[in-house]
Parts: C-alpha cells; structure tokens; sequence
DNA sequence: GACCAGGCACATC
DNA sequence: GATGTGCATGGT
C-alpha cells in the first residue's frame, strides 16, 4: 500500500501541479475558513471571509468581541450562517479560555492533546480539528474528507462504510509523516474530487488516475 | 428547479 | 454503532 499511496500521489501531482493550499494569508483565517468550509463550497466562504477582512473583524479579540448577530451577518454567504457564528463563538471561547486567546501558544501544545480538546469544541469535528492541526498549525496530520473517502472507496482501496480514523492511518501510516507531503496530498485528493469525481456523475473514464 | 459543496451535532432506534 | 435530520447560501 505504502507504494501505491506514493504512486497515486506522484500522479496527482504530475497531473495537477501544487495547489497552494490553504489560500489565506494568516493562520487564524484558515482557523476561520476551516469552520466556514464545512460542508460548503470555497467559493462561498471566500465572500464570508472577504466581508469580515473589509471590517477588519478577521482577528482572534475582534472577533470574541463581535456579537452573534453580526458575525452571522458577515458570514451569510457561506450558509448556515447562525449555525457557523455559534461554531467561531465556541472556538474562540476556547482559544481565549485556554490560551489566552494567542495562537502561538496554542501551536507549542502536544498535538495529540490538542487534537482532543479541538475536539471537544462543540462545532469542531475530525475534519475541521484535523485541518486546523496541518494547515493553521502545521502539523503532520492527514486531513480526510468526503472526496477522499469517495476516491479511495471507487478505487476499491476501502470500504464503503469505512471511518474517518481508519481512512486517516492508511494516510499516516504509509506515508512519511511529512506537513508539505500531508498538505499537498490532501488538497491535490480535492482538486481530483471536484473535477473527475463527482457524487452523482463520476468522470471515470477520463480520470487521471485510471 | 434539482443538485451539490473542503461537516457537525443531536435524536432515535 | 448505525441511520436520519436540520442547518442555508450560491454556482452549475
């Protein structure tokens, strides 16, 4: 498996070219984003993002000092918009609670340990605590999505019903534990998604991994 | 107008 | 542990 994980990443790579993944330009707005992409297109929660640089509102005390009613304002073009200013509310209380609300701090914690307490941040679940650890704090954690679960399973690499975590450790267990490696990886799986495999109408005859 | 997007929590069985 | 549902906007 180590060798074929390596292949298909050669592939994607070769194929698709770097991704510059995350797209933005401090660590607290891919916090920001990791909780605005859930289950949402980028595309929208750019203008969320957008709305809240224009404010200048995109900065850990601003935005703990921003009322619900506002936040979700800002964020409406990325959907569920009451829902996610909860989601922020909960992370900052715990970013503020627990580190003072400094970011640098927070990237000194064990990993392990701090992937459990995002974790129990009500809002934050596998994908988007995973995404915070590699992207924001450049953590070696391989971050898997419902394109990667979709890849891997139409490649027959798992099953259907496989769990995050399980899916997870294929990753990380084959792999160099590598940031620039987990990052690419995990971006070029999304790129390959959007373009060649689609829920309801896969492009798997033209797929560059065929 | 239907379908989908870089999920998650919660209820229920 | 599995399954179903609400959350919501904007692009195709």
């Amino acid at each position: 498996m180590n060798i074929k994980l390596d292949l298909i990443y050669k592939r994607l790579y070769r194929y698709f070219g770097p991704q510059h993944w995350w797209p933005a330009k401090t660590v607290f707005e891919v916090m920001v984003g990791a909780i605005l992409t859930q289950n949402t297109s980028w595309n929208n929660v750019k203008k969320a993002i957008d709305n809240l640089k224009k404010k200048k509102f995109l900065e850990p005390s601003r935005l703990y000092r921003l009322s619900h009613k506002r936040l979700a304002l800002f964020i409406k073009p990325a959907g569920y918009y009451n829902i996610k200013a909860k989601r922020l509310k909960e992370f900052l209380s715990f970013l503020f609670k627990s580190y003072k609300g400094n970011l640098r701090t927070m990237t000194r914690e064990d990993t392990q340990e701090l992937r459990e307490k995002l974790l129990s941040v009500n809002g934050i679940g596998q994908e988007t605590a995973d995404s915070i650890l590699l992207y924001a704090l450049k953590k070696p954690v391989f971050v898997v999505d419902a394109y990667t679960k979709r890849i891997l399973w139409r490649h027959r690499f798992i099953k259907e019903d496989s769990h995050y975590e399980e899916i997870q450790n294929l990753f990380m267990k084959n792999l160099k534990k590598d940031v620039r490696l987990f990052n690419e990886y995990h971006a070029l799986l999304v790129k390959l998604g959007k373009d060649f495999c689609l829920k309801r109408k896969p492009k798997c005859d033209i797929c560059p991994l065929k």
